[in-house]
DNA sequence: TTTT
DNA sequence: TTTT
């Protein structure tokens, strides 16, 4: 059995950031994959991808993703269902993301965006299928650079290649 | 932009295969497949993905694929909706298979099952979406065997390894 | 940056296991892989990849896999070098597997292989790599099924079903 | 069987475009994919993939991409072998692009590569193992746009939107 | 509910 | 609507 699924595309929004019960974070995006053909009029259309991502990449996600944002994602389809408010079952498909890569250098501003925008908190505020955490999750410090791979020209010195 | 899809996993019925109102073969499939990983109940689960197969291919998994069948799929996701019967948005997401791949050996049967079963023109009859064709696509017959590549073990002669 | 592989194919040979100095375990295999498509001489041929993989996972391919076993590998493209024995620096690609599928039901045979064949020791003992663990690595016994997903019915029961 | 290769890194040279004897266009480049984790010295490592392209393709990539180039790879793992000049054989793994992404964004300059530098000419000139094509491939104008997908806006009207 |  |  195998399920894996690798994306690269922009965000179609911000991406939303919730924690569960017990306080793990979870953060939600959907990502706009232009498609490499066109369609019978001739258009270029795009697929629009349900993604999600847990623990600390879910919060550098949120901390370091935006609307337009180039981003890979590694992970695999998953699919639910829930019970919609008119009683029927709706089916649900999503990519989990074992991981998040920041394919665009990182913009000017210095620091994170919850810590400017408040926007965060404000997802959390909308939350209705989690509730917040009583305590503080330990992870909540982003400690790891994500943009460590993304950010420059890779800075090969001709001395490191093998060849 | 990259979308990427490679899934293994049984299909939970048998193939639905139709055509177009220009006659262009489709099928679809659900392939399960099983997580690696349990439940918080220690249970393991399941993901339910819907794939599609285009022209020959289509035919190809129509005839050659049952339900339970092991089998393999190379596509990229593709999302969409339409118009609900009570008027409401669905939204939709399908791997589309560029490839699939037996991974079962060929049973015993001689013959591809349409040609017994009855069952591919049974599906032809339920379709609601697209019409029959009203001429016979020219690449009905199944020329190739899906099967060369899985059917035995490969019968690598020492000879033939490069190494 | 990303890096993924996924490949299905069968063994070549036997697998080879080894153990580091500080007793991990590695097993080596190389998968052939058939080529969907000809040569100019209308020749099928396949693609020889050499394939590792580490810990636990290293001792299941070794017990469960055979030359001929069809299997899945998910993993990442590794390159390195070495000094060869005329001095020239040889280049080397694998696929490092994060997780390997058996496709194939489990055979007859009630045991694992090494506990019959000696085979695995064999391999040790030829190594040269790597020295054998000075003590016994606490995970040499295999506790996990590796099958539990390709042989029998997972047992899904229609509660289970979240639909 | 599945050979299934996904890469995005970034170019540790410009690409070296050749043609075969028929014609036919074909570049090769490296791509350095830096690792997601660090050795045992907690340095970050990266590894090197010999990439190859055809056709169209080839020629894009020459026109368009240079070393320090973010791109991605869709593609397989070909191996093969050829005999050294020492009467060995060494044994290569390349991987072959169906498709090639452009990830960053077009820099200023108007026009591709080959009509300012020459240096196209130059890496064919020091080709050894295909000559020169006879005769104009008729693909050699550039027609298609590569970075359609990666610069400028892809103008979706909300009309086209089906949701 | 859609990105560049 | 779920496979082995």
């Amino acid at each position: 059995m195998i399920n894996r699924v690798v994306l690269v595309g922009r965000l179609t929004k911000d991406p939303e950031l919730r924690y569960t019960p017990s306080g793990v974070a979870m953060a939600r995006f959907i990502l706009a994959v232009n498609r490499t053909f066109t369609n019978q009029q001739g258009e270029k259309e795009a697929d629009f991808i349900n993604c999600l991502v847990w623990r600390k990449q879910a919060e550098n996600a949120a901390n370091y993703l935006r609307k337009g944002s180039l981003a890979g994602v590694e992970g695999r389809i998953q699919t639910g269902s829930y019970e919609g408010q008119d009683g029927k079952r709706v089916y649900t498909t999503d990519v989990v993301a074992d991981s998040v890569q920041y394919l665009e250098p990182r913009n000017g501003q210095a620091s994170p965006n919850n810590s400017t925008t408040g926007q965060t908190l404000e997802h959390q505020r909308r939350s209705s299928e989690y509730q917040q955490p009583q305590t503080q999750p330990n992870y909540t410090r982003v400690d790891e650079d994500p943009f460590v791979n993304s950010s420059g020209p890779v800075e090969v010195l001709d001395d490191d290649l093998p060849f």
